[in-house]
Formats: C-alpha cells, structure tokens, sequence
DNA sequence: CCAAAGTAGTCAACCAAGTTGTCCAAGCCT
DNA sequence: AGGCTTGGACAACTTGGTTGACTACTTTGG
C-alpha cells in the first residue's frame, strides 16, 4: 500500500500542474506556488517579511527574495511601518489582488473537477481529514507551508 | 477556504517532518525522501537509473546522483543488464531491504495516530479519493512523484 | 542487412532557490 | 543609561536540480 505522503505528494503535483498549464494556457504569466501563498497571506493580514518568511517555512533572506520579486512585478509594494521604523509592510496592489482574484477563480474550477471526479463529499472530507491533521499535530501555531522533498 | 494544495504541502511536511524527527531520535541516518521513494519504487520491480528518474519526476543525471548516494552508502548496488549492454539495474542490497522495512513500519505508526487522530474511515476516504483523482487526471501512467515548490 | 535514429549512462558547466554569516539601525527592557 | 533582541539588507556559499555534449550500444526501416 502506497504510503500516504506520497499521494500527498503526487496530488499537490498534479493539481499544481494542472494549474499552471491553464494559466498558461490563457496568457497570464504563471507565478510560481511560493508567489500565489504570499498573496494569499497577505489578503488576510498584514505583515513584514519576517513573518511571510514564517509563513512559508523559508528564512528572512529567502522570503525577501520572493518579495523583491513581486515588487519588481508589480504584484506588491512596501509601505513603512507605522510605529516601528526598522519594519515595512507588504501589501498587495490592485494588479496583484487582480491576480489572486483570477488565480482562486481558477482554483475553484480545479477542484469542482475534483469534485465531480471524486464526489463532493469526499473531497469535504478530505479537507477536513487533512485539517483536522495538521490541528492535531501542531496546535494552532502555523507549521511552514513548504514541502520539503 | 483554504485551498487544497495547500492542506495537501502542509500535511506532506508534518507527516515528513515527524517521520524524520523520530528516524533521527532512533538514532538511524534520516536519508532524503527521495531515497526512501527510490527504495519502494525498487522493491517492486528491477529498474534503471533512467527509470528511477522518471518515477521521481526528474531528469536522469539527477536520479544518477542519488543512485550514486545510495550506492556508496551501501544501499543499493549496480548489476549488468542481461540483454542491454549499456545498461544496469539497480536493486536493494540487504542494508536497503532493512532500512525500507524499518521505515515502512515507522511509516504505519504514523499512520495509525493520523487514524487516530481523525478516524481510521477518514483516512481510509483521503486515500482512495486522492487515488482516485491521480487515476482521472493520468491514466495509468505515473505522474512524476516529485512535488514542484 | 545496413545505415539512421534512438537510448543508457557519464561528465561537465551552469542555474535557481535556498542556506549561513555578518552587519546596521531601531526597538525593548529592566 | 546600557545590553539584548529584531527587521532588513548584503554577500558568500551549498544543494539539488538543469541543459548540453559525447560514447557505446540498441532498435528500426528501407
């Protein structure tokens, strides 16, 4: 029997392929899968790049690379921190709130074919089966959203 | 709502990073995922270098280099093709055999907390519902392990 | 049957995406 | 005040892959 991560592993694979083939395949110049958690990241909440470092499970260093990159692109800007003048806000701009827009548009056509491959149903649980995992292994604090293969 | 893929990296991670927490806690070398995949992909059928790349998903100089890895480490070892003089297959020594089977029973007590953790029917639906969606998108031929960051 | 095209493996150069280490300026804490 | 910590930036390096080229062998089609 095939080990759990591994289909873990080929699922994310497969959807992500998936996914950028479609973006291409419409003309938007396809991010990769870091880009698209940042700005989902920063849809929610505000932070710096220490804490999209965090999130993403990488270093200071690595994630100030990928928001150098979005800057450049357009997709976000930095604004000063109100009270702390070391820190800096990234917050999306229209362009990239666009992007994230058509990208989770994309992302519900991905899994109502999922759905519709597998049964609505069991892709609730699934959701809620890895959910509930992640709840249980770290409490409420995030775990670094990374795979490391 | 979060996204799938998501749910799918951050589990991928949780369940890896406990699995090579507790490897290491045993005192056993935590190889890298992609050697463990090499071996159960080498349990189950003789395979070239050249395969092995295209089961992990990658080109074959870099599935030359963990073969390479593997075989100085004493895991595995090269045997002459019988009919394809330029190539070999590489199979499990005794050394990769335990390794495998000790990771595979470490694998199982994972699995059976995640059970625990969310219901042994719950794990048994992800399971056959990510199979599932790999079978709809390819047919029957292997996607490529390696999950892209 | 033989020539052309294809394939397994290896070597080498390169590249991308991370790491560690160091530093400064600013904040925090008694 | 003073000492420790932290956000951000710069630089050097490591890792794990890539592309490209080449040899020896195999397969295929006229």
């Amino acid at each position: 029997m095939e080990p759990v991560p591994m289909l873990l592993a080929m699922t994310y694979r497969a959807m992500g392929d998936q996914f950028h083939d479609r973006l291409k395949q419409i003309g938007l110049e396809p991010l990769r899968p870091a880009h698209g958690y940042v700005f989902r990241f920063l849809k929610e909440k505000r932070a710096t790049t220490v804490d999209i470092g965090q999130h993403l499970g990488v270093t200071k260093q690595a994630a100030a690379k990928i928001v150098n990159e979005l800057d450049e692109w357009g997709y976000v800007l930095r604004e000063p921190h109100p009270t702390d003048k070391r820190a800096q806000y990234v917050t999306l701009t229209t362009k990239g709130r666009d992007y994230l827009k058509f990208a989770d548009n994309l992302w519900s056509d991905l899994e109502g074919e999922m759905a519709e491959a597998i049964g609505a149903d069991v892709l609730a649980t699934i959701r809620q089966g890895l959910a509930g995992y992640l709840r249980h292994v770290h409490g409420e604090d995030q775990p670094g959203l990374r795979p490391v293969w």
